[in-house]
DNA sequence: TTGTAATACATCATAAATCTATGTATCTTT
DNA sequence: AAAGATACATAGATTTATGATGTATTACAA
């Protein structure tokens, strides 16, 4: 896991993104695949995931669906229509402050594998 | 100007690398070449500033000289032994968060392999 | 069948880091 | 003479993630 600190202002535009990749996500799930894309290094708990989730919501970004499975609850979340122009901004954001900070640090280029 | 929250985590592993790479600087210089590097677009205040050299210090990274210039007060900076190690260590952590975000958000490369 | 891990939600108190605002003071330029 | 740049510093507010804690269901292994 990395410092806890280096992960501020980018878990919003991570959420962000994986809603817009995939029409609707629920916050185990979100949790989940963060694990999975980032090889364990980036652990999600559930103290940032909800607060961040329901910040998203009175923001205005997302909708939140109550569905039952079974008898547990599960909650969806779907981006809204600002919740697609707001993403777009925040991951250029996050973008852009990488290259920055990749210049400053003088970290090489590697290229990667799609 | 970024999301103030973007920068968190990153400041100290750029003032170290400054360090390492111009043997002793002093704060308002740490601050302007910063400016320069990120074409203006990370400007480290005085309150973060200071406080985050302060706590270099106290953990042992960096030295402080005191230097009168006229009779204006100077403090210049230099990394310890141990600063250089942490430095490294820092500057690498940095860098593999950046890649880890960067396959997250599917940041395209230049030029790369497709 | 019992217990443990995984699934799935949530909140509160805390910690860490940066920023805003404020302060002091000198030097340079107009 | 005034304004802006240089140069340091701190107190308090703010943001955001985490740790700790809580509830409850489902699946799997001992």
């Amino acid at each position: 896991m990395y410092s806890k600190e280096l992960l501020k202002g980018t878990l919003s535009a991570i959420i962000l993104k994986l809603l817009a990749e995939n029409e609707q996500m629920y916050g185990y799930q979100i949790a989940q695949k963060v694990k999975e894309l980032s090889g364990g290094k980036i652990l999600i708990k559930e103290g940032s995931l909800y607060p961040a989730l329901h910040k998203l919501r009175e923001d205005g970004l997302v909708t939140i669906e109550t569905v039952n499975i079974g008898k547990r609850v599960r909650r969806y979340y779907k981006l809204t229509t600002e919740g697609v122009v707001v993403k777009s901004d925040r991951v250029a954001e996050v973008e852009d402050f990488i290259t920055t900070i990749r210049n400053i640090l003088s970290f090489k280029l590697i290229g990667r594998p799609v």
